[in-house]
DNA sequence: GTAAAAAATTAAGATACCTTAAGAAATCAG
DNA sequence: CTGATTTCTTAAGGTATCTTAATTTTTTAC
């Protein structure tokens, strides 16, 4: 009944008394995830917020005309859901899944609104990592904006070097908006000429 | 000595006792911008937070090889700043520019980091404008990542036709990523054939 | 372990978008 | 008001990236 992990998440940013520590763990739900399930799907309901104890999750968004774009990757130690959905409680827009078997810890949207009550340290945590999220989104526009595909492709496995081995390169080329047949071409040296 | 826009704007997430009121009000400094001028040059010191009062800013990423890409603008009501480097204490990477005469009011980061101690309703507000801020970042890394410039374009004039009255064309098409002679051509009705 | 499914590669032809350049229109500075 | 600057437009040729399709390699399911 102790999820160490997601407490020391959060205490990378706040530090918390035991008692707070011992509420905040009774409001979370762990749950098991097979390989390949989902754990949201878009015109559900969006009503948790997910820490991946281990695993990893992608999030992506699945056009009329069955393009995939993915949004955000999650391994262990990332928390993830369609934080636009979740926040305007409107129905999902993305599809989340289980890369593989996954363990998460979720807290449910009115559990969130309570802690956010109970525990103004917890509503730091959350601001902080907002901010971060923000920051990482903006950088991430600035990216799409000014770099080609193949400084895109270097720059996503050098940031997130633990996520490549997690994901196949299908994956990773709808993370940067181009074709697995060109993210191909790309790692054969052909991306220039 | 009151500015009540900014009131107003805070207003808008979470309500405020008149002390608190006061309180806030006396944290902020305000600035008259002239045309052109800048509160923000990349490499400097970003110390505010800030809120457009009157006129039009835009927040500009400008690479070794010249280019620009504008990562937001920022009308009356708007907050802005280089959050990354505002929030880690680094050098800025981003220049901002009003676009026209504006009047701006800003609080210095150690002034909001004390309204984040000293007024708890205010760290709330402050989360909810970064959970705002990350979701609109996230869905335009999406419409990046799955739409054609015609469709960013058509967007951007429908989501923001505010600001539209207030910017060039050249600066749209550095925010959508295009160059200004394909923003023509898309104009003029040669996006597709 | 094997058949089936999915992912990755390669290549040829197509297209969205860029580069350069020049002229027209709009805006700015004094 | 006028000259200078900047913005917008147009067009021709070029490049990054896509589409389609076939082949090979890897992974999955039983």
């Amino acid at each position: 009944m102790a999820y160490p992990k997601v407490l020391a998440n959060i205490e990378k940013h706040v530090s918390l008394t035991e008692n707070e520590k011992n509420f905040l763990l009774s409001q979370f739900e762990s749950k098991e995830v097979a390989k390949k399930k989902y754990i949201l799907q878009a015109g559900d309901n969006c009503r948790y917020f997910n820490f991946v104890d281990k695993g990893a999750f992608r999030a992506y968004y699945l056009s009329k005309e069955g393009k995939e774009s993915t949004i955000m990757f999650a391994i262990s130690d990332w928390w993830i859901t369609d934080m636009h959905c979740f926040i305007n409680e409107q129905p999902a827009m993305l599809h989340i899944q289980a890369i593989e078997h996954s363990s998460i810890v979720r807290l449910p949207k009115e559990r969130l609104d309570l802690l956010f009550e109970e525990i103004p340290k917890f509503e730091r945590f959350f601001r902080v990592i907002m901010q971060n999220a923000y920051t990482r989104e903006q950088l991430r526009v600035l990216e799409n904006l000014s770099l080609t595909a193949e400084e895109r492709y270097n720059n996503f496995l050098s940031k997130y070097p633990q996520i490549v081995a997690h994901v196949t390169q299908k994956q990773i080329a709808t993370y940067l908006g181009i074709t697995p047949e060109f993210l191909s071409a790309i790692r054969a040296g052909k991306g220039k000429s």
